[in-house]
DNA sequence: TTAAAATATTAACACTGTTAATTATATTTG
DNA sequence: CAAATATAATTAACAGTGTTAATATTTTAA
């Protein structure tokens, strides 16, 4: 065996093992919530000393990281088939029913992603400003502005500011929907509503409002 | 001393060392954030045994939501004075600052109020429908929002739908910023602007278009 | 004063993240 | 091939966490 050969072999280990202890934190992230993965768990299920992690990456909240990137990937694949809608109003409305439908179905993901301060203050120390990831989803929604912008839309609002009061709001009504304030509300102060249709109705609204700008 | 007044004694210690264990578990929480708030800290504190916490509450959470009630009473007491702003469309704008500030002046509280899970479902299980200070402060948006709809504003918006999209957004808002997202944001994609106006940007956006909406 | 009730404590369990020191394994060199 | 070296993984330990059962202390009632 040659000698470049051993080295790429240890290191395909190295990186197989990196992979199978994030992919074993993901498992016991999406069973039973965040608050369940632990090093201790992950390092069980895998059949290693919990210190053995440690060689892997620096710490608990550089794993939770790891798992953060994966949620931005999966978010961004969703957005990526959405460049083929044309009409920049109604790929406006797509991502946001997308978004939502993203934060529902992947309720875990999200909030790790837009909720939970520690994972984005992980970001913020480690990778300062060149943080792609991230970045990407917010560029998609502020090309969407611009070409609406283009079209006649929105035409007295700031275009920066006009994108962060759209994400703003969506997030507004995932983050309300999965605490639970959404129904809470819908139930004791309007019962006669069906409780499902909360997010419907808030969506529908921000629409509506966003027709009457143009 | 007669049997009632040695009762009444009783009762007296006993409230007050529950609301010893509340104000220290507060003291903690506001000097060190949610994360440092322990049993065997505020125990340590007032110079008890942890476990005489659990005469007082039944757990942890228990304390928490001792917490997240003092955090509503807050608002609710910023939010009162607001009843003497007579236009309703100033009302509605003066309510939004009003909660914006709070969140900002009372990070934590408004974290364990809005954004953590666990004080809600702690809510949801021990008091189901019947909570009264979360209740009170949504009244109060709704009754200006249908102030508003009486002045001509919103018509052809449902009450109930603009109300709960009006706190969604505010809260996006919010729940972004202090979670570094909105700075983050403004720093990587428009750095031209300044950062510390990036809630204000946000804010304006939703009173521009809520103004279009009439 | 003694029996009963209320209050508080100690000891223990089963966890958590993380570090230093040690052992085992694999690779490279003589 | 064997010894030296570098890499990888482990054990033991520290300092915490919430929570419960059993025990001790204090206060009240008879």
């Amino acid at each position: 065996m040659s000698e470049t050969n051993t080295k790429s072999k240890r290191l395909k280990h190295k990186e197989d093992l990196r992979r199978k202890i994030l992919e074993v934190a993901k498992e016991l992230f999406l069973k039973h919530g965040y608050d369940s993965i632990s090093i201790r768990k992950i390092a069980d299920k895998i059949g290693i000393s919990p210190t053995t992690i440690y060689l892997y990456y620096q710490d608990k909240s550089d794993v939770i990281y790891a798992l953060h990137q994966e949620g931005f990937k999966m978010l961004a694949t969703q957005f990526a088939v959405l460049r083929n809608v044309e009409e920049p109003f109604e790929r406006l409305k797509a991502m946001g029913r997308s978004y939502i439908e993203f934060a529902i179905e992947n309720r875990d993901f999200y909030e790790l992603m837009f909720i939970m301060r520690e994972p984005i203050e992980f970001v913020n120390k480690n990778y300062a400003c060149e943080w792609e990831e991230g970045g990407a989803a917010f560029e998609a929604l502020l090309v969407t502005v611009a070409d609406c912008k283009a079209k006649g839309y929105f035409k007295q609002a700031d275009l920066h500011a006009m994108s962060l009061y759209v994400w703003a709001t969506i997030h507004g009504i995932c983050s309300l929907k999965l605490q639970g304030h959404l129904d809470h509300v819908v139930n004791a102060h309007f019962p006669e509503k069906e409780q499902q249709l909360s997010l419907e109705m808030a969506f529908d609204t921000l629409v509506l409002n966003l027709k009457s700008i143009q």
